[in-house]
DNA sequence: GCATAATATATGGATATCCGCATATCTGCA
DNA sequence: TGCAGATATGCGGATATCCATATATTATGC
């Protein structure tokens, strides 16, 4: 991992917000990315398998579901990278949160305390 | 001053270095940072440029140089991630470092220790 | 004024990035 | 088997990025 590579990945809006969203939540699904992003599914999947791609993010299947989270491998400064985003995107990030809250009936709607509808 | 928009002004080497010399050594003019970043003077210059663009450094002219500060303005969270970033770089950023106290003859190589050699 | 050093910009071309749309793959279920 | 939901990828086009070379600008010293 080195910085220059980290940045341009970060320099990209949907990347940016999606490894924060992470960084917040530890793990997410592709459809919860794509809500709370409100940016289109291929688009967040597109962005999420370069974020593979330069090992930021780890995936794992669950049933019909993928998972991601921020990659076990990432060094300290990188998390402290994230932290100090987070902090620079407070905004736009409240505004992510509320949108993922929202979300009902989606895999995790439960754990995070929102009301399940099916 | 947006963390996506650092982000793409860093996720460039050159800029990156630029960025993080200033970090360290408070002002460089451009002859300098051309020395020790081993780049030509136009691609320093026009990435210069651009981070002056981005506020992310400030320039002020002093008879034939022009010294580079990192900008005023900048926010407590994007100097914590040139920290990290320089943390993260270390190792280039000592050569950088070598070849800053390896150019004799530029306008601040007597303040930095270095035999000036006219 | 003229030569020179330091710095900036213009130009053109190669390459990369990003997007929307369409479609493929994979899983769970009837 | 076949359908539906979740996710990934192929493709073409618009745009942005980056570079090297050449040249312009500004300041200094004679």
């Amino acid at each position: 991992m080195n910085a220059t590579r980290l940045f341009q990945c970060l320099g990209e809006p949907t990347r940016l917000n999606a490894m924060l969203l992470l960084h917040e939540h530890g793990e997410l699904c592709v459809c919860e990315l794509v809500a709370a992003l409100e940016q289109a599914q291929p688009k967040v999947s597109r962005h999420l398998a370069q974020l593979r791609h330069c090992e930021l993010v780890a995936d794992e299947r669950r049933g019909q579901w993928v998972y991601y989270r921020l990659h076990p491998a990432l060094p300290p400064w990188a998390l402290a990278i994230f932290g100090r985003a987070a902090e620079a995107e407070a905004d736009a990030l409240a505004a992510m949160r509320r949108r993922l809250a929202g979300a009902a009936g989606l895999p995790g709607s439960s754990e995070r305390g929102a009301i399940a509808c099916g």
